[in-house]
DNA sequence: CGCGAAATTGAAGACACTCAAAGAGTGTGG
DNA sequence: CCACACTCTTTGAGTGTCTTCAATTTCGCG
């Protein structure tokens, strides 16, 4: 199911968890600024990571796919909000087990390393998206991500076509954009022939064309996938 | 030097490290897409990361104090540009050598873990600061962060004063702004007595107003820190 | 003192936002 | 199975923040 734990690694965490938590789709596993004891170590579903600004805003920081950690922050609260997109079980880690698990197995240090960095790579990513690309590039790029890491993740499902559990609003609150404006930019790349948005189905029409608006080179879409390339 | 690196994880990493490498102010530790295989450990100085875009554009990424970890990537292709601000040293570790470091002394593992969970934690604040917050803000919480990050990292100087070796085109890249625009703002920054940006020097004349006008929290303001909170 | 880089200022324009209303799709309960 | 309620999408018109382009001034440095 996850990629990054092994069956091995999984039932080695297992035996420092503090059990497990399933949520609903739609549903909160934890708000910004809420008391948060616990790492939260996505077994299974998608989970959106958000922040909300005083002025109504909501910026998406992410979308966790299994194997993702959420709830590492210093302090004890939470500096961002997380939600389940679909069906999602978490994994629970007390802060204080995090030192005694990888002191006794270090290979477990290594990937929970490589997982965090892997993201911070992502919303490195993210960042010059939003700041400096305009907003055909971001969306874009932001719907390729989404298909590309979901593609990775659950390799069975081989279509150009996926289920996207968003509405147009989300799209503009991961790229910094309203939803109005996402629709209009979506109704132009229907109209070239991209890819079609409706009702939480994304449908890619003409793959080297979003490739193409979205601007990004082969090494960039390597990274989303994760894979660490050979030498 | 390094708040991260206790004198004794210091040397244990040197016995795992290929090299040393000292940059002056202004080069190049390693360029986008520039093959890089050795993780970079920074050991002192500021070293600024960056993203360039087709159109010209650059996006900073994030200012790297002491205790970072550049140079991360999957593949052995650096994702993003590094170069130095000031003169700066960096550990230089093989990815190779990355696994046998962690396996033999976990405790390291977990720190690494901790510097770049911090790091990511960061690039989640930038993200929704550039994503969702007006100009005056964005550039209000930029300046903010970097006086409390480089006063937490150096305790020594204590003033409301300091060397900040940027021009606004840098505060532009990073907050996702034209040099000409933040110029603007900081004209009205210092009409309003809030602080001066001259010639590499902020000096921060109203620490309330700035706290005001950059809308932070106290929360958001000790991860900045890097502080672990107390239980 | 003079050169180059950075800062400053103005004017015009563009991209994205706000406000608002109508249309389409989904789900639920009778 | 239909009707109603709700959410999401779609479209228009007007506005505003930020950008672009360009010229001028200030500053640091040799």
């Amino acid at each position: 199911m996850c990629r990054d734990c092994a069956p091995k690694a999984q039932s080695i965490i297992a035996s420092y968890k503090s059990g497990d938590r399933t949520i609903k789709a739609g549903q909160a596993l934890f708000r910004p600024t809420e008391r948060c004891d616990a790492i939260h170590h996505l077994v299974e579903g998608w989970v959106l990571l958000y922040d909300l600004v005083d002025d109504g805003g909501r910026q998406i920081l992410n979308f966790a796919l299994p194997g993702a950690l959420l709830g590492l922050s210093p302090g004890r609260m939470a500096l961002y909000g997380a939600e389940a997109l679909t069906d999602a079980t978490v994994c629970l880690i007390p802060h204080e087990r995090l030192g005694p698990l990888i002191e006794h197995h270090p290979g477990i240090g290594l990937r929970l390393l490589q997982t965090v960095w892997r993201e911070r790579n992502l919303a490195y990513d993210h960042l010059s998206s939003i700041g400096r690309r305009p907003a055909r590039q971001r969306i874009a790029r932001a719907l390729l991500e989404l298909f590309v890491r979901s593609r990775m993740q659950w390799p069975a499902h081989r279509s150009e076509e996926m289920h996207l559990p968003l509405t147009q609003e989300h799209i503009g609150d991961m790229t910094g954009l309203t939803g109005v404006h996402v629709n209009r930019i979506l109704h132009g790349l229907r109209a070239e022939g991209i890819l079609e948005f409706h009702y939480r189905r994304l449908r890619i029409l003409n793959p080297d064309k979003l490739v193409d608006a979205a601007r990004v080179d082969a090494q960039t879409v390597v990274a989303w996938t994760g894979r660490s390339a050979p030498d």
